[in-house]
DNA sequence: ATTCTGACA
DNA sequence: TGTCAGAA
């Protein structure tokens, strides 16, 4: 029974902290997605109670909006959690194929269980792709 | 009384 | 992000 939403705007802004004009934009930067009463009321769960909360800690951690959204997708299907080796492959190729990894934080996720090992084969993958 | 969208001194 | 307007 936490499916179902109820609060107003209102209520999401105490229970929350955050400002309706920041959980409208968060809404529109795609964050979430509240539903609507007959008379276009936003109307939210519990969860996405808890997904702003989220937001707004990320966002204390200094997050942007790109990064939040991959958190918080990848909160999202944390369920079925895939192979350890699938999950290195795809930071992989997220990563090269991002050009802002050097300096910035990437906009793609990444678990940080194997980390060791991803920065490992990371670093023989970009010896191969960068011949000096 | 509350919320919604759009806009900007 | 705040805040005001005009409508619902």
């Amino acid at each position: 029974m936490e499916g179902i939403s109820v609060f107003p705007i209102g209520i999401v802004e105490t229970k929350t902290g955050l400002s309706k004009r920041q959980i409208r934009y968060y809404e529109q930067m795609g964050l979430l997605k509240p539903a609507r009463t007959k008379g276009n009321q936003r109307r939210y769960s519990e969860k996405d109670v808890k997904r702003l909360l989220r937001i707004k800690e990320l966002l204390k951690q200094g997050f942007d909006i790109q990064g939040i959204k991959a958190k918080l997708s990848e909160e999202s299907q944390e369920t079925s959690r895939e192979p350890e080796d699938i999950i290195v492959e795809k930071e992989i190729l997220n990563k090269l194929n991002d050009p802002i990894v050097g300096n910035r934080k990437i906009t793609s996720l990444y678990p940080v269980s194997n980390r060791a090992a991803l920065t490992e084969i990371l670093s023989e993958k970009v010896k191969e792709e960068t011949p000096e």
